[in-house]
DNA sequence: AATGGCATCCAAAGCGCTTTCAATTATGTA
DNA sequence: TACATAATTGAAAGCGCTTTGGATGCCATT
């Protein structure tokens, strides 16, 4: 079933047809409510290919998915997407999601934004100077990024949270509980969260005169086994540290295990705080030791920027191009005081 | 840059580069070369709505996302699509994900499918008797089902693991270490795979006059805390059960919490299989007692499905229309002889 | 009665591609 | 030399929709 049989069906022509559909002002009241009707009968759908190519717009938000054979997956990403979702649920939009090997996405991002199939982009795992940052700029397509690129000039949109801050926070606690020594698990180096992280963990040290030495600092994909690797060689150290800032609890979940293998006790000998993204797995204070966080919601922020997105591609009003979410700093039980 | 200005370009018809394009026979060499390398040199893209609505092909595969506000994201989902997308990357497929109510899927399976955004369609989350199959076979699109639906002619395309076997080999296992009381922690009841392996426990059972209680039985959400909650049911019972089986390595996380907060130790008191998607994120030798499970990835699973469809669509060779894939039992610490 | 305004509706062009059918030129054969 | 055949290219139709630029008829005004 397709517009003309449907407006053969009514005895109208397409044109009319169209605009009761797309509640435009100029049709009869009772013409629409016959059109709406018959679609209700008939099933009919229009045809989205058609629609975009005829008005250029797709109703769809476009977005790159990182991937490989060895690709771990990323629960992170997941639940960004459960973000993404929920609010495009509302607004009739779906997501394009074009796999693309990590070494490739400049050029499928670009493949994507002129394959004509999506109206907007979306943009994650920023890095230091992201080389698709140029990129989005030249195209002329709306798009928000997840996160900000160090070292790039601030003048693209975005959403992040305040990295920085939640990772000085964080060593403050620790410092003010009087820890002296301090290690930071931390994502991979180029990444510009990872970036800020680190400089907030050093920054709040500085102020006391301390520095974080290389070998208390580890920069890892950020999983289970990479955090159980860090934990062990932080804790074979000489001077062995007391204080751990974890990029994340699924990191934090290995290093705990480490932790417990070597017989420490945490929250005792070790203190920790990871920064929590809000996986429905990993909840904090499950843990055996619940966990001190800095917490902000990953689906949350997927949420907001689809709401941007589709906000920008319909038009409806404006919106703050540049958000940095604070963090929440969480105590529990897995920060005590130094051992003495 | 659109295929008319490119022809202009090159002094050639539309008609003969299009045909350069797409690998035509009968253009001559030379001419495609030069094709070719205006492309390269204009950074042309065909336009992807244009081919699909004179095509009718997308190059896409579709699949619906179950969400909601209260929603919570699912692991699985995330470690399929990563399956998928590893497949899909490399025939230059993508996916289009439509979100939907998890009360409104068969609707949104319709939608999608008639949208004419994509070419085929992939179907997760079966249930008994699922009303979508009946809707998908009146569909003209070809689709391949994740699971099954109990009680359905099995006359449909579908990749699924062996969950009755599966339940059955581990509940065997588990008698001949001399367990008599059992207790299953379960997907919701409605799902196909729940139904399977209920199936699988309980047929096990009957082989030694044994029989699967009610109150041994607990049918949630694959959540961490439902797992913690079943658990602490069956641990209050006044015959309490020494052999869990168990659904989810996720369920298993809540599960093996609870025994240890009730102070019985696994392996010992209590014996627990789960079932293992293979998630990167939880794996079952790094538990503190590493768990005995099923196994079977999910990720292995998306990637055939995506090789499906894809061929389906490519029409590239026939496919098996139905695969059972049968689990894997890796016993680890997690069993041992029931307790005197 | 003539005029203008309004409410409705429609024909046709156009979005950017593929593909059918036909034309043209080159090649080989009788 | 004439003709069938193959190789190469092009014109134009069509995919299903939106939208521009009229039509048409009806009513109130002058």
């Amino acid at each position: 079933m397709n517009l003309k049989q449907l407006s053969e069906l009514l005895g109208l022509s397409q044109t009319t047809v169209s605009r009761a559909l797309n509640g435009y002002p100029e049709v009869n009241e009772a013409t629409r409510e016959r059109v709406l009707q018959a679609v209700k009968e008939t099933g009919y759908r229009p045809n989205k290919a058609a629609q975009r190519l005829a008005t250029g717009k797709a109703g769809s938000i476009g977005l790159v998915m990182p991937t490989a054979p060895g690709h771990q997956s990323d629960v992170h990403f997941g639940e960004f997407l459960a973000g993404l979702g929920e609010e495009a649920v509302r607004h009739d939009f779906h997501f394009v999601i074009m796999p693309a090997d990590p070494d490739d996405e400049v050029a499928a991002l670009r493949r994507l934004a002129i394959s004509g199939n999506v109206d907007a982009l979306f943009v994650a795992y920023m890095r230091g100077h992201d080389p698709r940052l140029p990129m989005l700029k030249s195209l002329s397509m709306p798009y928000v990024v997840h996160g900000r690129s160090f070292g790039a000039e601030p003048d693209y949109p975005y959403l992040d949270i305040d990295n920085e801050g939640a990772f000085y926070d964080a060593t403050r606690l620790l410092l003010q509980l009087g820890h002296t020594r301090f290690a930071l698990m931390n994502g991979p180096t180029h990444l510009d969260f990872a970036i800020r992280r680190r400089n907030g963990v050093i920054s709040a040290l500085a102020e006391r005169g301390l520095t974080l030495e290389e070998d208390c600092m580890s920069h890892a994909l950020m999983t289970d086994e990479q955090g159980l690797l860090a934990m062990e060689r932080f804790l074979q150290l000489p001077q062995r540290p007391t204080a751990i800032l974890c990029s994340s609890t699924v990191m934090a979940l290995g290093a705990i295990r480490a932790v417990n293998q070597a017989g420490l006790r945490l929250g005792e000998d070790i203190s920790l705080i990871a920064h929590d993204d809000v996986l429905p797995l990993l909840k904090p204070e499950s843990f055996s030791v619940p966990l001190t966080t800095t917490r902000s919601s990953l689906r949350a922020a997927g949420a907001r920027i689809a709401q941007r997105l589709i906000g920008t591609v319909k038009q409806t009003g404006p919106f703050p191009e540049q958000e940095l979410w604070k963090t929440e700093l969480i105590v529990r039980a897995s920060t005590g005081p130094a051992p003495s």
